[in-house]
DNA sequence: GCCGTTTTCGGCCCGACTGTTTTCAGTCG
C-alpha cells in the first residue's frame, strides 16, 4: 500500500517547510493530508482523481503529487525540498521538546545535523549561547535524546487501556475527584496508543495534581501546572492529566479526546458560526457569553451536529456524515449474540465444551461455535477427521440438553502453505460452519498468500476467513496480502471476514473493516477464545468495528442463530435451531 | 495548500507550560 509511503513524504515535506519557516497554514495542509491518507481505508492507487479530491484536505495540488508518486515513485517537490536542508537535520526533530525553530538554530550556529553530534554538544555545554538556549535547555535536550533512544513506540490498546484504568482507580484513592475520564486515543480506541490522557474535575485541584505527580508509578515529571501536568511512568509511557471546573468538563473531554484533525474541523465550524470552542467551553464570539461546556454533547449540539461517537473522531468524513444526517448507528457489545471462533480442549483450548458454554451463557450469549484447529496444525493438537466426527457427536448430545442456547460445530481449518485445505469437502459438509485461516508460510509473496486465501474463499463450505493478515501488534508484522482483492472476492462469494478481538490481533483492522463494509462483505466479530477469560476481549473487537463505522446489520453474529444459519455461507448444518 | 449557506481570495483552532526572556517564543497536544 502506497498510502503509508505518501503519508510519510507529505509529513516530511511539512517538517522541512517548518524548518525553513514557510507558511504555517501550508505546513498544516501537508500534515492534515498525511494523516488522512494514512487513515484511509483504500489504497490511493485504486482511486480516481475525483475520489482523491474527496479525501478531506486533498486538493488539486496534492492530488497531482499523489498521482505523480504512483506514476513515477517519487515527488519532484519533495526531492527539491530535501535538497534545501542538510540530510540529518530532520532527525533532530525526533527529540521531544526540540522543534523546527530550535533545530534550525542549532544547525546554523553549530553545524550540528545528527543526534549523536547533538548529544555530544549538549554534554560539553556547547549549545548554551545559541539564542534561547541555556543550561536547562541543554539538560532537556539530553533527556529528550534518552527518550528517543529508549524507543517510544506505540503500544497496543490491550495493554494501555487496563493500565489507564488502574491509574484512574489509584488517583481516586489518593485525592478527591468529581468526574474523571480517560480521553485521547484510548477513548477513540485506536489499536495502539502512545500516551494516556486523563481529564477530571476536582473540588481540590491542587491536591488532585499533587496526587497525580506523586503516584508510585511516576518516574519523571515533564511538566506540572495548576490545570495540567505530564509525567512519564515506569514503562516509559507518558501520562497527561488535565483538571478543569465542572462547567468545562464536557468541553475539556471533547478537546482531549481529539483527534486533533477532528477538533480543528469543529473549531473551524464554530468560527464560521460566530462561536468559539476551547477546552473550557463553547462561547459566543461577540460577547464571550458561555453557551455550554459541562457536557460533551453541548459541543456538538451548539454546532448543530448530532453527537459523534469518540471512535469516529478521526477527520475521516465523520463531520460531513454528521452534517448530512448520515451518521451510522454504531454496533455495540449488546448487539453480539454469539461467538463463532472458540477453541476447546479438543485442540489447544483450556476448557471443555461444557465449561465454554457455561461461560458464554454467563456473558449473555445465546450461541457458540466450537472451532478447534484442523489436523495439519500439529502444535495445536489439531483434529483428524475421525476426531472431528467424534466431536460432532459430543456437541449433538450437549445440544439436546441445552435450552435457549445452541452450540454450532465448526473448525478453524488451516490453509496450508501450498494453498490446499486441511480437510476434504466430505468432512467440511458435516459442519455448521468452517473458518479458514493461515498459520504457516508467512514469508510467502503477496501474490502467493492472496491466492491461498482467495482459493479458500472459493470453496463452497468455507464460511469465514479468520485473522486475515496474521499480524500480532508489536510482535509480528502482517503478512503481505492484497486486502482489496480479498475483500472483493469475499463480497462475491459471500464469505464472511473476521474481526478478531484478541488485543494483539485486531485483524481485520479498522480501515480494512471500513472498506469491507463499503464493498458489502459480511463481517463477524470473534474472540478466538482459548481460555474463558478471553471471552472478555470482545470489547476490543467491538471497538475496531465502531472505528470502522459498522452497524449491527453489517455483522453476522448479531443475528439469532436461526437467521445466522441462513446468512452464513457453507453447509447449513444439521444442528438444532 | 485547502476551502467556501459570509468568501474563488483571504482567511485558516486554541491554550498550557517552560525557559529564557524583560514581555515572549517555542513546543506540544
Amino acid at each position: 500500500m502506497k498510502n503509508q509511503e505518501i503519508a510519510r513524504i507529505f509529513s516530511e515535506m511539512a517538517d522541512i517547510l517548518e524548518i525553513k519557516g514557510d507558511n504555517p497554514f501550508k505546513i498544516r495542509a501537508y500534515r492534515r493530508a498525511a494523516l488522512n491518507i494514512e487513515g484511509l481505508s483504500r489504497s490511493v492507487e485504486d482511486l480516481s482523481r475525483d475520489e482523491l479530491l474527496e479525501i478531506p484536505g486533498i486538493g488539486e495540488e496534492l492530488a497531482a503529487k499523489i498521482e505523480e508518486y504512483i506514476g513515477t515513485g517519487a515527488i519532484h517537490a519533495h526531492d527539491k525540498l530535501k535538497g534545501e536542508i542538510p540530510s540529518g537535520l530532520l532527525s533532530l526533530l525526533a527529540v521531544p521538546g526540540l522543534g523546527p525553530k530550535t533545530a534550525r538554530q542549532i544547525f546554523e550556529q553549530r553545524h550540528i545535523a545528527s543526534i549523536d553530534d547533538l548529544e555530544r554538544a549538549a554534554r560539553e555545554h556547547k549549545l548554551a549561547g545559541i539564542p534561547g538556549i541555556q543550561k536547562k535547555t541543554e539538560e532537556n535536550i539530553l533527556k529528550g535524546i534518552a527518550t528517543v533512544q529508549q524507543g517510544h513506540e506505540r503500544r497496543p490498546l490491550g495493554r494501555v487501556l487496563p493500565l489507564a484504568l488502574d491509574l484512574v482507580e489509584e488517583l481516586r484513592k489518593r485525592a478527591r475527584f468529581g468526574a474523571i475520564e480517560i480521553a485521547g486515543s484510548i477513548r477513540r480506541r485506536k489499536e495502539t496508543c502512545k500516551d494516556i490522557d486523563i481529564v477530571a474535575t476536582s473540588p481540590a485541584p491542587e491536591e488532585a495534581m499533587k496526587a497525580f505527580i506523586t503516584l508510585p508509578a511516576v518516574e519523571q515529571i515533564i511538566m506540572h501546572g495548576p490545570t495540567r501536568s505530564s509525567v512519564v511512568i515506569s514503562d516509559g509511557l507518558q501520562v497527561d492529566l488535565r483538571v478543569v471546573a465542572e462547567e468545562s468538563f464536557g468541553a475539556a473531554l471533547a478537546y482531549l479526546t481529539g483527534s486533533k484533525g477532528h477538533n480543528v474541523r469543529l473549531r473551524d465550524m464554530a468560527v464560521k458560526q460566530g462561536l468559539k470552542i476551547n477546552e473550557y467551553g463553547i462561547f459566543r464570539e461577540k460577547d464571550e457569553a458561555r453557551l455550554g461546556g459541562a457536557k460533551e454533547e453541548d459541543v456538538y449540539r451548539l454546532l448543530g451536529l448530532p453527537f459523534i461517537p469518540p471512535e469516529m473522531r478521526e477527520d475521516q468524513g465523520e463531520v460531513e456524515a454528521a452534517l448530512a444526517g448520515r451518521l451510522p448507528q454504531l454496533i455495540s457489545q449488546a448487539d453480539i449474540r454469539g461467538d463463532l471462533h472458540v477453541h476447546s480442549r479438543w485442540s489447544d483450548g483450556g476448557h471443555t465444551i461444557e465449561e465454554l458454554v457455561a461461560a458464554a451463557k454467563a456473558r449473555g450469549l445465546s450461541y457458540l461455535a466450537i472451532t478447534d484447529h484442523s489436523q495439519g496444525l500439529g502444535v495445536a493438537h489439531g483434529l483428524t477427521v475421525e476426531r472431528l466426527m467424534a466431536q460432532k457427536q459430543e456437541i449433538a448430545a450437549l445440544n439436546i440438553q441445552l435450552t435457549g442456547f445452541t452450540i454450532l460445530h465448526g473448525t478453524e481449518m488451516d490453509i496450508k502453505s501450498d494453498g490446499s485445505l486441511d480437510f476434504p469437502d466430505q468432512a467440511l459438509k458435516e459442519l455448521d460452519l468452517v473458518i479458514a485461516s493461515i498459520h504457516s508460510g508467512f514469508k510467502q509473496t503477496k501474490e502467493q498468500i492472496t491466492t491461498r486465501i482467495i482459493k479458500a474463499m472459493k470453496n463452497p463450505y468455507v464460511s469465514i476467513i479468520a485473522h486475515p493478515t496474521g499480524r500480532l501488534i508489536g510482535e509480528r508484522d502482517p503478512y503481505e496480502v492484497e486486502m482489496d482483492d480479498i475483500l472483493r472476492v469475499a463480497a462475491d462469494t459471500g464469505t464472511a471476514i473476521e474481526i478478531n478481538a484478541y488485543p494483539l490481533r485486531l485483524d481485520l483492522n479498522d480501515s480494512h473493516a471500513r472498506r469491507a463494509k463499503e464493498l458489502g462483505v459480511p463481517l463477524v466479530i470473534n474472540t478466538d477464545t482459548h481460555s474463558i477469560s478471553q471471552f472478555d476481549t470482545l470489547p476490543y473487537g467491538i471497538a475496531i468495528a465502531r472505528r470502522a463505522w459498522l452497524e449491527k446489520g453489517d455483522v453476522l453474529n448479531t443475528l439469532a442463530v436461526k437467521d445466522l444459519r441462513k446468512r452464513l455461507k457453507g453447509n447449513k448444518g444439521l444442528g438444532i435451531n
